[in-house]
DNA sequence: TTTCATGTAATAACATAAGTTACATGAAAC
DNA sequence: GTTTCATGTAACTTATGTTATTACATGAAA
């Protein structure tokens, strides 16, 4: 089955805003993500509406962060993203007649939902400047190496 | 996402077969699953290489369990099952040059382990046999219902 | 008024999973 | 032994969901 990386890709495009000081356009998001500058701005649409980007037209117009970095965890772009299903796996049946089905479904649901907690919590404990200050480490990393 | 329900259909086909006394074929199970046979088999061709259930051609043939309900755990099943992956999310790309990236690859993959970790140790603690008892908890409560 | 950029709908292309068909293999019934 | 029943498996088709692309409207700055 295969992974949404939504999450994952609109981080990546966070921190690169994070990291210019002037808004950057669709086009030049797409081409560091090599996606569709479309997709870029339906993605980030929904950021908006959340108030964590804000976007302007025309000429030096483009995309930048709305909140302070430390203000925004990863769980709270995961909810600005619409909350997707996290599991990967699910029930056959949501509201099965068949008792076998429903024993089924009762023990997998428990399981999901500790697992499910889990991942969340810990989105909730991640912000964008912890990010943010990890992607300066390694940057700081590989200057030290390259001398 | 669509969510992968291949254990949850595999448990309900197991328990079913954990009632019947004689072999169910793939068409009984089929029907009960409002499925194809072929599909059947195809899934239960890998639980048999794992040694979970057991085929016969011919008269009288079909698929039945191979070992003892309470031997088995949701966890072995999920193994049998190739353990295709866990979780809806994913990396974006998997071994990134962009630092940006690789800071965000690193903080999710954590929250990720913890989340696959729960819902795994989750599955081993329940039995085949824990999932048949509820069944048949289910069972007598729905009689009582009817009385 | 031209250029640049977003906003959005409609559509196409692609990938994956599920379902279907067709036929080979082998075991039991007769 | 030959007919019937059931699995084994490959090849193919259908269904579904996601992503990419096209096209054009809107609005801001040069």
């Amino acid at each position: 089955m295969k992974r949404n990386s939504r999450l994952s890709g609109v981080l990546h495009v966070l921190l690169h805003m994070a990291e210019a000081d002037r808004p950057l356009t669709s086009e030049a998001l797409a081409s560091m993500m090599s996606t569709n500058p479309v997709v870029i701005r339906r993605v980030l649409a929904g950021l908006r509406r959340d108030g964590m980007v804000h976007s302007e037209k025309g000429h030096g117009g483009g995309w930048r962060l709305a909140r302070d970095l430390s203000d925004v965890t990863l769980r709270d772009i995961y909810v600005a993203l619409g909350e997707p299903g996290l599991l990967a796996l699910g029930h056959r049946t949501e509201s099965p007649d068949c008792l076998v089905e429903q024993a089924v479904n009762a023990a997998m649901e428990q399981a999901f939902q500790e697992a499910e907690t889990v991942l969340l919590d810990r989105f909730g404990e991640i912000t964008l400047a912890a990010l943010s200050a990890d992607f300066h480490e390694r940057l700081h990393r590989r200057s030290d190496d390259a001398v």
